[in-house]
DNA sequence: TCGTAAAATTGCGATATTACGATATTGCGG
DNA sequence: CCGCAATATCGTAATATCGCAATTTTACGA
């Protein structure tokens, strides 16, 4: 029996590597830093951006990147665990994951 | 007693990319960990590991890599700033650079 | 079941990164 | 000055990443 303890306070080293990398990237940084305050960086939408966060579109548009690019952008912040999604009938919302947020905070704090 | 005037200082959008990027190789990323403790990382060498670093032949043998990847290596986390150098006779001593690791950490919990 | 809209995926050319061997540079000692 | 050792730089091939257009998938509404 092993105990799988994935929702610890800090970030495996691959897990880590995987954030630093998605961050190394102009772009996917600056998103993440938007969505700090995705009403201040965004346009106005549907749903509630401080609830599930923004769409493709916006990024794409406050981006100023193709809707292909922009998504790929999402999904390799989504892959690092950094954004979590949610499905609101043809829209994709992407919101910080702030607990993977703050455990790779607290791995840069203690494993670097 | 001494203040750690460093500890609230941030680094600028750039410099906090390049710090990302240089740690977004797996390689660059151990090193930097490893020189926390050199003396425990490293082979003996003929200088203090905890004052100067280490230097390339150390960091070569250990990541088993070319001598000029390992030279690289130390550039590319140099010109991010994260480590300083020590030249003594044909030797590059490479040691973390603790006030901009610092800065770094200051960068990724309050910009981030 | 259409047509439409949003997003994901695919495939591609351009560019960047990686890691190497070869060579140049730096610094010591004889 | 010469030879040697350590490191830096250059040229390269392989691989990875970037960003796009085109296409496919998903979801809604008429």
């Amino acid at each position: 029996m092993t105990t799988n303890e994935d929702s610890g306070i800090q970030l495996r080293q691959d897990e880590l590597l995987a954030a630093l990398r998605a961050l190394s990237n102009p772009h996917r940084l600056s998103i993440l830093q938007w969505l700090r305050d995705p009403v201040m960086h965004f346009e106005e939408q549907k749903v509630d951006a401080t609830r599930y966060g923004v769409c493709v579109s916006s990024i794409r548009k406050r981006c100023e990147v193709s809707q292909s690019t922009a998504s790929q952008f999402m999904a390799t912040l989504s892959d690092a665990g950094l954004v979590q999604t949610t499905r609101i009938g043809q829209w994709t919302y992407f919101a910080r994951n702030e607990d993977a947020i703050a455990r790779f905070r607290s791995s840069v704090a203690s494993d670097l």
